[in-house]
DNA sequence: TATTGTTATACTCTATAACTATA
DNA sequence: TATAGTTATAGAGTATAACAATA
């Protein structure tokens, strides 16, 4: 108990979600750095899955900045997981696409995410799964975070 | 559906924390910045809650490097919410201490974070949000990061 | 020698702003 | 003029390593 009404900063879901936000992440890094990902390259991977996108397309769905995503495709072009190709018609627009081997790389994350989600969900009983990840889902789609809609 | 047997990385519960814990940290900065904390902070005041404390220890329990410490009560320090003191039995300590602008900041933590929760989980029905709640915690806990035993 | 705290430094991630080339 | 992309730069935030004082 930390205050006069057995409140405290450590026992919100917000500051709890600020700590383990973080861990996720570094469990990602630590099993994608052996191809040469990195977090962020993750959801930029999963968008490109659905086809082809402006990059500017990218940046808004992911949240960041153009320059992050510039950023980004230039790692993963150096990785041959994607292809620019200028447009035709508008010679402004790159078209970003994901080879062969990016298909596998996002492959790769899929499998990687979801062994991830069994360390997190570990000490959690099948229905409080299920449970929780409805609910983080409800709450991801809620606030406007890139999450998948199915 | 993003791959064959209809799984996606942005489907995880990984990438949907990931995803969640910046934007709750976010939500921390806009709402203390006015006060001079950082989103850092908070959970550092709350430590302190429970009583003096060595910077190592403080170090360890949040799981961040010492020179971290040191910073962020410099940062404190110059607010006025906390006071070091070396110890008179071992010099090479420095005991750390809330003030009570510092107590009265933590209150105010608290409170921001449980209006944070307000919002994340709006769209929940109480039944889920007290089921979130309980297995947040019991994630949190499962993982070893910082978060209140109550 | 080991430990506490500190400083100096570097690295990651992101954002802002200025630039180019097209439209 | 406005837009897509790019580059340059700067700001958080963190970690590593070297250091001083003390044990």
């Amino acid at each position: 108990m930390a205050n006069k009404r057995g409140l405290a900063t450590t026992g919100s879901v917000a500051f709890q979600a600020s700590q383990l936000g973080p861990w996720a992440a570094r469990q990602f890094a630590e099993r994608i750095a052996s191809v040469g990902l990195r977090p962020r390259h993750v959801a930029l991977l999963e968008m490109l899955r659905g086809g082809a996108r402006s990059q500017l397309d990218l940046a808004k769905a992911l949240g960041v900045t153009a320059s992050v995503v510039v950023d980004m495709l230039d790692e993963l072009e150096r990785l041959g997981a994607v292809a620019r190709a200028r447009s035709a018609v508008d010679r402004r627009r790159q078209g970003v696409e994901l080879t062969a081997r990016g298909r596998s790389l996002a492959d790769s994350c899929v499998a990687i995410s979801y062994q991830i989600d069994e360390v997190m969900l570990a000490h959690l009983r099948p229905a409080e799964r299920r449970q929780f990840q409805a609910a983080m889902r409800a709450i991801a789609q809620g606030l406007g975070l890139p999450c998948s809609e199915s």
